[in-house]
DNA sequence: CCCCGTGTCCGAAACGTTTCCAAGCTGTCC
DNA sequence: GGACAGCTTGGAAACGTTTCGGACACGGGG
């Protein structure tokens, strides 16, 4: 930038204002500036940028999960999107591990100084977050030990929807895969309880199934071992698109064949050999929506006390959750 | 760090030495800083340690497509982790969109002073990143105009292996569906065409299918002509997971059924109506070496000239590529 | 003619590190 | 005892930007 001053013949300050919209130069002036800026190639620092006081970088920081799950890829992707259009760069930052590892990625990041952070939390507490004097909002689901932004999806609402579909069908011995995260998980077992006591049936605390771990394998384990049961269910609800998955890949090999509904859509979902009805969301909002509020916290436009945004879920019939609860529900017809 | 020298009492020069490992400081002088460290809740700055002369961040940047198709997902995903674990953080910048908004949001990465560039590239000159003075890593394609470090895919070898198999269960008319992408995809059918050779088997030109866009839909779309035809082939190779994924919802209409293989493995392709048989290979670890090389490159610890990792594909057979040519193949078989 | 406001511009200070040089100290060797 | 080497330490300079106080020119009003 000094370069670019020496050779337009001005002061730093001057082409500082310039770089920066140029207001307070005349025209000629920063015609010249631009010119020079042109002509050496340069290129703000935004490093340098963001070391002066109270400024921070042109950076959001973005903390998920495995990318490699559509669900926090899609989020990931929608939010760079609008960061993006807002002059933004996204860091990321993943956390397959422990909520000591997310914390230390925590850290990390905002020894960045990033403008704000998006985070999908995982359980454990995020006080520290409290002093930071970064703006957060929190995705998918709230953070415990700190009052921030939140947005999510109705999950309790995307509970109760399955399950009355599946009881309108007529199924009354519905089994639940829960995944072992926390949050969301509850809620939809919570919509799940709540539609059973609305329409009168009463729920199979046996058929309430805790898998241990939140993979397609988990739930294929469990698929096999509830349908062999005695008195197998007559419907399954998948409360993760990974958990449909393995609900599905056992079924392949039994042949008794149970109403599924699954969380969350998923690519192929409409073209296996039953194809598979879901609750589904717009998760891409959910990305979005984050950034958005995110990029008001971090430029002080938005001031309102801590948000609360949610998102509604909607039901994708496709036919496997249509299935009677008729014992004759065999593979082949 | 100077409220950590005041209170440690010591110069701000040995609380840096401490910070960056403390070599030249004396054990008990370290210890005294290091306590100040953790009363004050010291974290070093990594914008102001970054602005010093010929030191770049400890940020690596990541340029690549739609997050959302599970290829990028995985490449993100697995140098994600290679660089978490040296300590970097990675930024991401998106280019749905043509070449000159990837060359913008390059320039917006390299502005930020990140150590080091992996691009996927879109078509487009590159010799732009010539004077950057930042190291590339070139992810999945080549680029032009620039002669850097390339980590892909063995292409040729994969389209071959596609071919040849197809060729041994005896199918002479086989069609080969190709994604407008530029290099990848020319390889592949490279490929293809010299395991025709080597067969003995000529390549009939009109079904040598160029699709107007990478996605589902052209594929589908394609197929459903293709198959169509007086003579139809008997046997399609989807160059692409997305191709892969229209040509089986084409066929999901149609009565005769041909063999498919596609490239590039996707989740729940073992669970379709009838399993597709793909090339795969080794995605993460593309992102993985991508990784690897780029933080060798950026500590100074590699100087050897432009290196290009290849890796291997493999046929995964399951059932889909290996229906014979036989006219019978009709479906509910 | 003087004063003052306005518009433009300059350059120094500041941000929080790292690094370099000089200086202090200790102990050893002659 | 003095010189010297080696380890430790302190502090200033530098990085590239933004911002702020002030300077200068110009013009209008008193």
């Amino acid at each position: 930038m000094i370069d670019v001053a020496r050779r337009a013949g001005v002061g730093l300050g001057t082409v500082s204002r310039v770089v920066n919209g140029g207001h307070g130069v005349r025209a000629e002036t920063a015609q010249r500036v631009r010119a020079a800026i042109d002509e050496l190639g340069f290129q703000r620092n935004e490093v340098a940028r963001a070391l002066r006081p109270g400024k921070k970088s042109t950076s959001l920081a973005l903390v998920l999960g495995d990318l490699t799950n559509p669900f926090y890829a899609t989020i990931a992707k929608a939010s760079l999107e609008v960061a993006g259009q807002s002059g933004y760069a996204v860091v990321l930052g993943s956390v397959d591990e422990d909520p000591e590892g997310e914390k230390r990625a925590i850290q990390e990041l905002v020894s960045r100084q990033v403008a704000g952070l998006m985070i999908v939390p995982d359980q454990g507490d995020h006080a520290f977050l409290e002093g930071a004097g970064v703006p957060v909002v929190f995705v998918d689901r709230p953070a415990t030990g700190i009052d921030a932004d939140i947005v999510m999806v109705d999950n309790e609402g995307g509970g109760r929807l399955a399950a009355e579909h599946l009881l309108q069908q007529g199924h009354e011995r519905i089994a639940i895969l829960l995944a072992p995260s926390y949050y969301t998980i509850g809620r939809r077992l919570r919509g799940f309880r709540r539609a059973h006591r609305a329409a009168g049936v009463e729920v199979d605390e046996s058929l309430v199934i805790q898998l241990p771990e939140g993979n397609a394998e988990a739930a294929e384990k469990a698929t096999r071992e509830v349908m062999l049961r005695p008195d197998p269910p007559t419907a399954i609800f998948a409360s993760t698109n990974f958990l449909a998955e393995g609900v599905l890949r056992a079924l392949g090999e039994l042949d008794q064949q149970p109403a599924v509904v699954g969380f969350d859509d998923f690519r192929l979902a409409d073209m296996l050999p039953t194809p598979v009805s879901v609750v589904a969301s717009d998760i891409a909002e959910l990305g979005r929506s984050a950034a958005r509020l995110l990029l008001d916290r971090a430029s002080g436009a938005d001031t309102r006390p801590p948000q609360r945004i949610v998102l509604p879920c909607a039901l994708i019939e496709r036919g496997s959750g249509e299935r009677p609860p008729s014992a004759g529900n065999r593979k082949g017809r």
